[in-house]
DNA sequence: TAATATTGTATCAAAATGATACAATGCTTG
DNA sequence: CAAGCATTGTATCATTTTGATACAATATTA
């Protein structure tokens, strides 16, 4: 057997029982909020990646290396949100359906079957940095745009995503990890429209200029681009130094 | 054996493994934010009340069920706001210690023993109508100003609070929760205290009024009291009709 | 009855936000 | 190469929110 279960038969005894993670990993492309989902092979399923947690890591280490095993993701903002934990999330029922279409059956008290905890991370990763193919073992990795997600999700994932989508709107006026969703550089246009996205919400181009400028943690880049037939718009620059200045000043939090 | 952990020693098989829940319980009483923390028997140590969860029942519901059972307080704001896995949360060190003030030896190899995951969940309840001792099996109940806590915190559960209070912090601007720390009715002032005691910081008492009448979600009661040598203030009352329709028209969550 | 402490509300200044306008500019197109 | 055009950066004014102070009203005490 192959695809994603190849990584989940760790001898059950390496592991806590009953408790897995699950990462919700959004990215930000072309003015759309995209989630990272994985299809689980040889079926139309779509899901979360996820793993679980080994004897001997804390939580977000589990979460981290989840990541990094697989996505190749490192070094990332992430951050738990929830946990979900219904009787009836029904893992054994789906968890058949995937073995079976993968020609394997799992022997009936196997602990895969049994109800399982799913503490939910979301991570924040810079889509131009991601290549969600190349890492991935065995299983296709997919950017979905959140408003047009697929029909068919595994599990409860759809419930999980919503809410790591409800805490990452909480979190935006409270914490400034926003800017690990964006590249290097950006234009003020973009940083707009991330939040347009994320809060789906107009805002108006000068004042939301305004505030960010008046927040004090850009840097100007003098650079500037050729792009259409307009004024050319500055770049930005997240810049680090600046915006520890403004969090031992306010109330916003670093990430 | 009696205490804590009479409560604890179901068949392993009826729980979910390696989870437990802990209940931060937040009280307000004369000024003063408070938790409702139990004395572990025959021991200093001081703890939260928690429990396990029952192979059927949800999260929510498994936090419901400890808090009454072990405070007898039924249909209150409950959240779970984190969770808690450091693998060196030393539940063995802490529980032998507990045993063996109480003159019982678990066997190596018992469930307690192992590594656990916590799911921490707090409360909000009308201190006027918890009598903490009455309904705790066989240990004692203090409230404890969140100011002043004991120093012999059981776990990690001096953590555990703080993130709790951290939360509660939070939430403070987004719901309208923090009416189910008040009595049913209740002065401008003592609202007022309230909020200065979760947030650590003083208002201007003009204007938190101006703030809070302008909110229009509260019921001015036609009652007065005789308090002391002054003006008498208004009674107040969370009206929930007026809270709904202020909860449709703006980005406030109802409880 | 006067003194006193506290309440409810008004008022003004300062800051933040909403809305509109306009000059500047980099590209396109004739 | 000049005119046109779309978009950007910023200024400006109105409105709302917040910060700070003042003051009349009033229930008790002395």
């Amino acid at each position: 057997m192959n695809g994603r279960y190849a990584d989940f038969l760790y001898q059950e005894q390496e592991i806590l029982p009953a408790v897995s993670i699950d990462c919700v990993i959004f990215g930000f492309h072309e003015g759309q909020l995209k989630v990272l989902l994985v299809n689980f092979g040889n079926t139309q399923l779509y899901g979360l990646p996820g793993g679980f947690i080994k004897n001997h890591e804390s939580l977000d280490q589990a979460a981290q290396q989840i990541l990094y095993r697989r996505t190749g993701i490192a070094n990332t903002y992430l951050e738990q949100f929830y946990v979900f934990g219904e009787p009836n999330r029904v893992y054994s029922d789906t968890h058949k359906f995937i073995m079976e279409s993968n020609g394997v059956e799992l022997p009936p008290e196997h602990f895969l079957l049994r109800r399982f905890v799913s503490i939910g991370y979301y991570a924040l990763v810079d889509f131009t940095k991601i290549h969600p193919n190349s890492q991935i073992e065995n299983e296709a990795g997919y950017w979905c745009d959140i408003y047009d997600l697929p029909k068919a999700i595994a599990f409860d994932h759809e419930r999980i995503i919503q809410k790591a989508w409800e805490s990452l709107r909480m979190m935006l006026d409270h914490k400034l990890a926003f800017f690990d969703l964006m590249p290097e550089t950006f234009t003020m246009n973009e940083l707009q429209s991330l939040f347009e996205t994320i809060l789906n919400k107009k805002f108006l181009r000068a004042n939301f200029q305004r505030k960010m400028l008046g927040l004090g943690i850009l840097q100007r880049l003098d650079k500037k681009w050729g792009g259409g037939a307009h004024k050319a718009p500055y770049l930005y620059k997240f810049d680090e130094a600046k915006a520890r200045v403004y969090a031992n000043s306010t109330t916003w939090e670093q990430p």
